[in-house]
DNA sequence: AATATCTTTCATTTATTTTTGAAAGTTTAA
DNA sequence: TTAAACTTTCAAAAATAAATGAAAGATATT
């Protein structure tokens, strides 16, 4: 397989997840180009290599910086912004873990506590199952939210180390 | 708050949180309405309760059996079909974590391992830093991979319970 | 302060996803 | 075998999400 060919391969696949993890398809391709070029590109090389639009490069831009995943670069004696993409991917799991974490998980998490705390009566079958149902989710959910919070914190070699490490 | 209140809120949690996940928000709000009923449901009563046509509930519910998280149950002298949710949650997490796996991970994991194997000019940086890119997501996405095998056999308590132990 | 270069916005358009509901299909029972 | 009860299908409609591109907004340069 020819680079040029593994490369749309790879923008592809990605954007396939991506969008399968309700996360917008170009902004994943966007993200996948920046992941495998070595040098930071401007908004003109990303519409030219993905054939899209200067708007929805710009926004696509500019959610890829608020989801901390690539940076604004300024060469000297050069007015255009070019954009650069983090690289480690240990740090790429960890800043999208912790967005979702804070956009969705959050959010979730504080519902739940209060519909745990909802009061009913104890002999109707249909309060039991809601408080029960929505008790094991909630003690669920708040164990995800403590291993992603370790998570955030641990070294990559650390993490898997450790979790192989006890069940080998 | 009222249980009645209660359970819309649990529902339209439970779908805005799947639809943020890439799952049809119809289906995980039928998901939901049948965690927290303790009876079996039918078709008829998916329909009043979300406010959705037949064809919706009809698709919707054989996609939960799809996931595996729900089961046709049928009543003696009836000839409707009644669905049923597993109430375990773990049970749950297992199953999602399972088809998304099947689904999704494993294809882009199976795409990686191809794009690895690309060969290159050593020198050329646009190869190094696709190689170098697609080698590490790589890496990590079988980490992942075989993080999930191991809770799809674990139990719960021993799960979060390990985790939490050498995470303390 | 006028111009050139680059970035951002946003009303429209386009594409994608989801839902509808009537018709066709299936199964049971009289 | 007919009809009633129930389930499934799927073309069309509706809803939602994403992309476009021209115009407006910045910012630096002469």
């Amino acid at each position: 397989m020819e680079l040029a060919e593994a490369k749309l391969k790879f923008i592809e696949a990605w954007g396939k997840l991506g969008s399968e993890w309700g996360i917008n398809r170009t902004m994943a391709q966007v993200h996948a180009l920046l992941l495998i070029s070595p040098e930071a590109l401007t908004t003109e090389d990303v519409m030219a290599e993905l054939s899209i639009s200067r708007g929805n490069a710009n926004m696509t831009l500019r959610d890829l910086i608020g989801w901390g995943l690539i940076e604004k670069q300024h060469k000297t004696g050069e007015r255009k912004e070019y954009f650069y993409a983090e690289k480690d991917t240990w740090v790429i799991a960890r800043r999208v873990a912790e967005e979702r974490k804070k956009r969705e998980l959050d959010p979730v998490i504080k519902i739940l506590g209060q519909l745990t705390e909802v009061k009913g009566d104890k002999k109707d079958p249909a309060f039991k199952a809601f408080h029960s149902s929505v008790t094991d989710i909630s003690r669920l959910a708040n164990n995800v939210n403590k291993t992603l919070d370790t998570m955030l914190k641990a070294e990559e070699s650390w993490f898997f180390g450790s979790i192989f490490k006890i069940f080998k």
